[in-house]
RNA sequence: CGGGACGUGGCUCAGCCUGGUAGAGCACAGCGUUCGGGACGCUGGGGUCGGAGGUUCAAAUCCUCUCGUCCCGACCA
């Protein structure tokens, strides 16, 4: 390709709307354009990258006996009515009426459509197993789509759905999907890794998200340093034992009301009281599928919505507002306690045990001192509700955790039957009896891979894509196309590229050398090639590296072997092909 | 949806508080010089100041409404 013939309209300043590091690059590199909030066209420089983004997942499926389809974005009501998830699903399912008044809606992910196809065509055990996927763009009307590609409404998306007979071949092809995941995200030269992960509305059993680790990330990953458990925040065991509580055996003394005029915050009544924040019984009203819940954690803790939602078995949760606060306490926000509450407790298991503590009162500007947890609180409920801690151990080994930020790129499930079972999807096994087909999905956010590679691989210059992704593999550039001697050899050496398969980009533009440099280290292009007064005077060629900075002189004879002999995927493929 | 910020040539922003003939830099077009890290000079084109309504002799500026965008929270590939 031709620079002067390329639309890559490159930006010297950042727009303002741009935020994040791999929206604003984007956006300078001539990638993307918005044209609404979370909806953007991909200019050609992006979709370059997220063509091979693509090419590698799609290889990696196939290679893994998944059978690539396309399913339709628009789809009919019933499928999702007969699922439950019209109803459930929520305003992100964009919704709408075609020309005979019939509901529609964009498909956000495609459980009901291909279980659909499948129950139509599949009806033996003989057809399984069957593994079929997409690479399509999905529409989900997200409540605040930000930081460009990484929370867009409309994305692109590798989607695959599998189908067994059982439990246990379906176990045997989530194995067989994650070991393609790993592979995938490997080969797109990215630093990932796999963590347990909470479900979510898609549902299922079991599931396993594949984070991109960068600091910009939307997720917390809890990890431990001891063995391989890896977690999602939302997920993450804490282990909870008697051990480390504040304890007495000696019997606790009357509670006891205290004026705490003003200290709302735990910080404040602590420090007001001067205690340590694991001394106080964090008080916390929820509404729960429109119940009024009180939830208690420690003073230290912080609930965790999703493992309290999962416990309570919750459709949606929700804090209260002020005013249901105030009819359920009696008391302004801050006072909340859990003595003598009108409604069900569910508490932290580590409240159990709690002694001699401090809880609001239920009445402004008071708390109660002397709180015995098993003489005073009367917990409907016990269970794993809060968020694991960075002083907290590993559940499988006990070792400490580390906390770290994570994009999420991928995530499996195990769906079991939900799906089968909702729209009837049977097979018959090899005594004649019907049964239903066992599920897995399988999501990969390709769009948000482009982004998340950017948000691990850039500098203060621009963009250091991995060579796997990168939109071209060589820039040369030719610093003065007026020179015939410097212009000849660029259009050489790029006829001879473009014969070996080499994804090259040719930056003819007869612009000064600054300019075309800065393009170079925006738009990332792993090896750059320079024709310059050194060519024309010694007969050298510059070839630098983007990732590494690395520069090195080579002859025109020797640049060929050179690139060859350097570390990286696809440059030496290409070449040796020719 | 709750909280915050912002809409002025293609981009980045000033002007608004204190109403009085719309500005700068970059980009773009032409000419000349320059030519290995976002050059310089001269000339030129381009904005009904997001939109609607109001106040006023007069509105980018003040008021009301509205639309859009971004950031923080609930959602998720």
């Amino acid at each position: 390709m031709r620079f002067s013939r390329f639309f890559l309209p490159t930006l010297k300043e950042t727009p303002a709307e741009a935020e994040v590091i791999s929206h604003k690059l984007m956006l300078r590199a001539g990638m993307i354009r918005k044209l609404a909030a979370g909806i953007y066209s991909y200019l050609p420089l992006g979709l370059r990258v997220l063509r091979k983004v693509e090419a590698i997942v799609r290889e990696e499926m196939n290679k893994a006996g998944a059978q690539e389809v396309v399913l339709p974005m628009v789809q009919p009501a019933e499928l999702w009515q007969e699922s439950g998830r019209w109803e459930f699903y929520g305003k992100e399912l964009l919704r709408f009426k075609d020309r005979h008044a019939r509901d529609c809606c964009l498909g956000p992910t495609h459980e009901e459509v291909i279980t659909d196809l499948v129950r139509r065509e599949v009806r033996s055990y003989r057809d399984m197993p069957l593994n079929l996927y997409q690479i399509q763009t999905k529409f989900r009307d997200e409540i605040r789509p930000r930081f460009g590609l990484m929370r867009g409404r409309e994305f692109v998306m590798k989607d695959g759905y599998s189908f067994d007979v059982d439990e246990k071949a379906s176990g045997k092809t989530y194995l067989a999907m994650y070991a393609a995941y790993q592979n995938v995200f490997r080969r797109l030269g990215l630093q990932f890794r796999a963590v347990e992960a909470d479900t979510g509305s898609i549902g299922g059993s079991f599931s396993h998200e594949f984070m991109v680790l960068a600091e910009t990330g939307e997720d917390t990953i809890v990890s431990c340093t001891g063995c391989d458990y890896a977690a999602n925040i939302e997920k993450a065991e804490v282990v909870w034992s008697e051990k480390g509580q504040i304890k007495s055996n000696t019997p606790s003394r009357p509670m006891e009301k205290v004026a705490t005029p003003g200290r709302r915050t735990v910080e404040e009544v602590t420090t007001f009281m001067g205690i340590p924040p694991q001394q106080l019984v964090k008080t916390l009203i929820f509404l729960v599928d429109g119940q009024p819940v009180a939830v208690l954690v420690r003073g230290d803790h912080e609930v965790n919505e999703i493992k309290l939602k999962n416990l309570l078995q919750a459709r949606e949760i929700a804090l209260a507002d002020e005013a249901l606060i105030r009819r359920i306490t009696g008391a302004p926000v801050g006072y909340s306690g859990p003595v003598g509450l009108p409604v069900k407790i569910v508490a932290d298991q580590a409240i159990q045990g709690m002694y001699d503590c401090v809880a609001g009162a239920n009445e402004e500007g008071h708390h109660l001192v002397h709180v015995d947890a098993g003489r005073d609180i009367h917990a409907d409920l016990y269970g794993d509700i809060r968020s694991v801690t960075a002083g907290d151990r590993c559940p499988r080994c006990k070792q400490p955790i580390r906390l770290s930020r994570g994009i999420e790129v991928g995530h499996i499930f195990r769906l079991g039957t939900k799906y089968s079972e909702a729209l009837k999807a049977t097979y018959l096994d090899g005594e004649g009896q019907e049964r239903y087909m066992v599920m897995g999905c399988y999501g990969i956010g390709v769009s948000r891979i482009v982004a998340a590679a950017i948000e691990q691989g850039h500098d203060e210059s621009g963009i250091i894509f991995p060579v796997a992704i990168a939109p071209f593999d060589v820039l040369l550039l030719p610093v003065n196309v007026n020179d015939t001697v410097i212009r000849e050899a660029a259009e050489d050496i790029y006829h001879e590229f473009l014969s070996r398969g080499v994804h090259v980009l040719l930056d003819d533009r007869d612009e000064r050398a600054g300019i075309k440099f800065k393009d170079a280290d925006l738009t990332g292009i792993p090896f750059r090639i320079t024709i310059g007064t050194k060519f024309t005077k010694e007969g050298l060629l510059e070839i630098k590296v983007r990732g590494t900075g690395e520069t090195l002189f080579v002859t025109r004879e020797q640049l060929v072997q050179t690139l060859l002999n350097m570390h990286s995927e696809r440059i030496p493929r290409c070449l040796q092909q020719g």
